[in-house]
DNA sequence: ACAGCATATATCGGACGACTATATATAGAA
DNA sequence: TTCTATATATAGTCGTCCGATATATGCTGT
């Protein structure tokens, strides 16, 4: 049940998803994938070969960093939001926000089949 | 001013804001592309080349059907959606719908967890 | 008449990211 | 021991958004 949202759809908002995770505070891959699936209630559900790459470019782009830790018994990569990560964060929500109100326009405008 | 959303935010919905906007009833490509400027204040732009080869899938995919008619002044192509396209209008918006939730609660700051 | 710009459509090639497949390793349960 | 869940990683594929480029017409100003 519980279908996947269309793959281009979470195209451009991923990282921001990402990022809105990390925000809650340090996460590991795994953990990120698991938070993601049951926020969405099942509808985003990242493949590995989605997930770390794009852990990868976030880290690159300095937005979030990591360490390994297996302190809580089993070796995982913890991931923060770097300062320039928070800011990130901040203006790719609020363009979304505008993105979305645009949409809804649009779509609010779509509904009456006439009478 | 009036900055263009990222790239990839529109990826995944621009074909349903093409649908969107020739629900409104029959448009050709050029005032597409200046209507859905219009209704973003801007920040929808799309180029030509990601307008008509954009077009061209939707009619390939018999979601939208032409005509080339002059009868206004002059030669366009003239668009409208299909049972097939507006039936397709209609679920993509509903997913989008739940993708904005999904987005919503989860930039709103996912707040409480359990409880 | 002509230049310049907006209108109008089209295609190609580059870039980039989501996904599949595949690989590796460990912990816990059967 | 075997199987599954956990945990990370990379290579290769594919779709699409966009910039560049091409062509043609209509209108406006000089």
């Amino acid at each position: 049940m519980t279908e996947k949202f269309e793959r281009d759809l979470l195209r451009g908002s991923l990282d921001l998803m990402v990022l809105s995770v990390l925000s809650e505070g340090s996460q590991y891959g795994y953990s990120i994938q698991k938070r993601l699936n049951a926020v969405s209630g099942g509808k985003v559900n990242l493949a590995a070969g989605t997930l770390y790459p794009l852990l990868h470019r976030l880290e690159s782009d300095k937005l979030i960093k990591c360490r390994w830790d297996d302190s809580t018994g089993r070796k995982r990569k913890w991931y923060d939001l770097t300062a320039t990560g928070k800011k990130r964060l901040k203006t790719q929500a609020n363009q979304w926000q505008q993105y979305a109100i645009c949409m809804t326009n649009l779509i609010g405008g779509v509904k009456p089949k006439r009478a």
